[in-house]
RNA sequence: GCCACUGUGGCUUAGGGGUAUAGCAUCCCAUUGGUAAUGGGAAGGUCGGGAGUUCAAAUCUCCCCAGUGGCUCCA
């Protein structure tokens, strides 16, 4: 038998019969507890059953590697698959991919509930229990038809996919099988650690127009302690849900009589909103902005010379016949700030022009999707557009991409980065303007970030209608990625809008490029990401109520106005508890309202006119005079520090 | 919009065919208290809305509405 050399790790390389597979091989390096999944093998990933016929390298792929996770899951979503199959013999299974932290499978079977989830989840149990091999077995066109036969979505993949190409695999466990390109783990004890999670309906091929699915998500993990970590952070991003604080901290109201997805502020919800937009009014001053005010509502006509009507009419609302036309409710600023730039003779010596508003847009959002602060109908903007030549569209850019890094550090943002979003060249019908045009952009857009230096992604076909973008993803608590803000070039406005101005030559010139731009996201969406990242604990300028006086008995209640009385000329924003009732008990209800500081006052304060305090974390430090403690709160309210000045002394 | 689940006083919640639990909050009385539950009392809901089945519905059925998770979409 002729004999080959396989290099594994930075071990020596181990001689071995020829045919040997990749499993046996990892099974003598490193023995039954390695680990692995499936190998490398010279780079390609292969499963253990794969029999090495040449010299080769082989590198396991660990079950907890990201890799191995991916192929962990993936043999989960056919576990999925076989059991759903032998408990609804009518299922189809259509796609069943990995996704992060886990897997779905979509079938075409009747919508099931949380009890048939149960009943799905026992079996894959049993499965798992009976250890089943998951076998390869390599087909030609027609026999890998056969197998797939009754399956109209399978058959419908496999022309479009394989196509030319001469055959594929399956994957086989037990009695079920599936069209499959792999690799998988060798087996179904490997798949213990998962747990099914939901079910939703999809489309087959994401086409509401084609057959409705049932999808079923699952998570998988490697170890049970990787399964556990999971279930943990979600229960921990739900102690810093939106909804849930938002409510105790009474941030926001939505009503059914006025309608979901168009939230109420309430007064807490509103001294956020509003310290937001101060701290952007005097940003934008130093940035050189313009503030106008636009109406809500405009003209048809103004809407279909954006080009919005015939791109975007999905997400507006519905229109309004009046006596003089029809009107539509504004979903987005720029084509009233384009009139504005419109409105003079501009000159090149005014360039750029920045028009900004705080305004509020209105978007038609599928009634399903609305949540919280997050998906809204009514959207509050700290908005703007920069009218400039192609030779400033970087130095604009770079302004922004610096304003957005600034906001972020003043608001304790580190869970974010960039997203060059550009077209996507297969499916030109969705944006307006010429190829040559949009790679152009493009490229300028990648330059202007490659010479920053900043870390960015690129995705295809995440641009806006109008031109390429760069966004900033942020990470929510849940590890999910959201659009937060947004930075676009618009090339289009120009002609759509006919702007121009006078350059230096004295020709009128119409190469006027459009930003738009929203460093700080929507109001709604922006309090709903610090909410969860403070966990409802802001920085002392944000707070709603940024001191809470708490008397120990009635006798000091006098106290406690003169020490209000202070705080509120040297503009903090202050609440008195002078209630009957005991110190421990207000301070348990305050908490929940999570002021920035709370003051606890009783005799030794008032002889002394001093303060306790007990800070937002919980700390606390006695004795400080009410002089030192005012002037030291200013200080941190003024520098928008994120940070507790007041660091307590003692505990 | 589509699929699943959920909907009980301000909040959290028990119950699940014979007209409703409890805690917190609220109000009153006592207590004047030193940093996450002082004691006692009172008031408050017809069970998201509507229709039906039944002698009888919060409990079963149907239709709406809203919330949650997901599809899709997206700031």
């Amino acid at each position: 038998m002729s004999m080959i050399s396989v290099e594994i790790g930075s071990e020596e390389p181990h001689e071995y019969a020829n045919g040997i597979s990749v499993g046996e091989v990892i099974l003598n390096v490193h023995g039954k507890r390695s680990g692995a999944v499936a190998a490398l093998v010279d780079g390609i990933e292969r499963d253990f059953s794969y029999e090495l016929e040449t010299d080769c390298s082989v590198e396991p792929i660990l079950g907890d590697s990201d890799a191995g996770l991916y192929i962990l899951r993936h043999s989960c979503a056919h576990l999925l698959a076989q059991a759903v199959t032998e408990l609804f013999p009518d299922a189809k299974p259509t796609i069943g991919p990995p996704i992060d932290h886990g897997f779905y499978y979509d079938f075409y079977m009747d919508p099931i509930g949380d009890e048939e989830l149960r009943v799905i989840e026992k079996k894959m149990n049993e499965h798992v229990r009976a250890n089943h091999k998951i076998v390869r077995e390599e087909f030609d066109n027609a026999g890998l038809r056969e197998v797939i036969a009754d399956n109209k979505f399978k058959l419908e993949i496999m022309d479009e996919k394989i196509g030319e190409e001469v055959g594929s695999s399956a994957y086989r466990q037990g009695d079920f099988i599936d069209m499959c390109r792999g690799p998988h783990a060798p087996s179904t004890s490997h798949l213990r650690f998962f747990k099914l999670t939901s079910t939703s309906q999809a489309y087959w091929r994401a086409d509401s127009k084609r057959e409705p699915l049932t999808r079923i998500y699952g998570m998988c993990y490697a170890t049970k302690e990787g399964l556990k970590a999971r279930q943990q952070q979600i229960q921990e991003a739900g102690k810093r849900d939106h909804k849930k604080i938002g409510k105790e901290m009474e941030l926001y109201m939505i009503d059914e009589l006025i309608g979901k997805g168009l939230p109420v502020w309430l007064p807490n919800g509103e001294i956020l909103k509003s310290e937001i937009e101060r701290f952007a009014v005097e940003t934008e001053e130093t940035y050189g902005y313009d503030r106008v005010t636009t109406p809500v509502l405009a003209k048809q006509q103004l809407f279909e010379c954006s080009g919005h009507l015939p791109h975007y009419a999905d997400s507006m609302y519905p229109p309004m016949e009046m006596d003089d036309g029809t009107y539509y409710l504004k979903a987005m600023n720029c084509p009233m700030h384009h009139l504005v730039f419109r409105n003079k003779k501009r000159s090149y010596r005014d360039l750029p022009i920045r028009i900004a508003e705080y305004g509020t847009v209105y978007r038609n959002e599928l009634s399903g999707t609305l949540t919280g602060l997050l998906r809204v109908r009514m959207l509050s903007m700290n908005d703007a557009h920069i009218y400039c030549t192609l030779d400033q569209v970087a130095s604009e850019f770079a302004d922004n991409i610096r304003m957005v890094q600034d906001y972020y550090a003043t608001f304790g943002f580190t869970n974010y980065h960039f997203r060059l979003s550009l077209w996507d060249p297969e499916n030109t019908d969705k944006y307006i303007g010429q190829h040559e045009t949009w790679e152009a952009t493009q490229n300028h857009l990648r330059k202007i970030l490659d010479d920053l230096g900043v870390d960015y992604v690129e995705a295809v076909g995440e641009a806006a209608f109008y031109g390429p973008k760069i966004d900033i993803q942020f990470t929510t608590a849940l590890g999910r990625e959201e659009s937060m803000s947004t930075i676009q070039l618009d090339f289009a406005a120009k002609e759509r809008f006919e702007l121009s101005y006078k350059d230096e030559t004295g020709a009128e010139n119409s190469e006027v490029f459009v930003i738009h731009r929203a460093p700080l996201s929507t109001h709604e969406r922006f309090v709903a990401f610090l909410t969860e990242h403070w966990i409802g604990n802001f920085p002392t300028w944000l707070s709603p109520i940024q001191v809470q006086v708490i008397t120990i008995s009635e006798k000091h209640k006098e106290y406690a106005a003169e020490v209000s009385a202070a705080l509120k000329t040297a503009g903090v924003r202050v609440k008195v508890d002078d209630s009957d009732a005991t110190i421990g008990k207000k301070i348990r209800m305050h908490r929940k309202m999570r002021p920035a500081y709370m003051l606890i006052l009783g005799e030794e304060e008032a002889t002394g006119s001093t303060v306790s305090i007990r800070a937002r974390n919980g700390d606390q430090c006695k004795g400080i005079s009410l002089n030192d403690f005012i002037s030291q709160i200013s200080e941190e309210i003024s520098n928008r520090s994120g940070e507790l000045a007041l660091v307590p002394s003692e505990k």
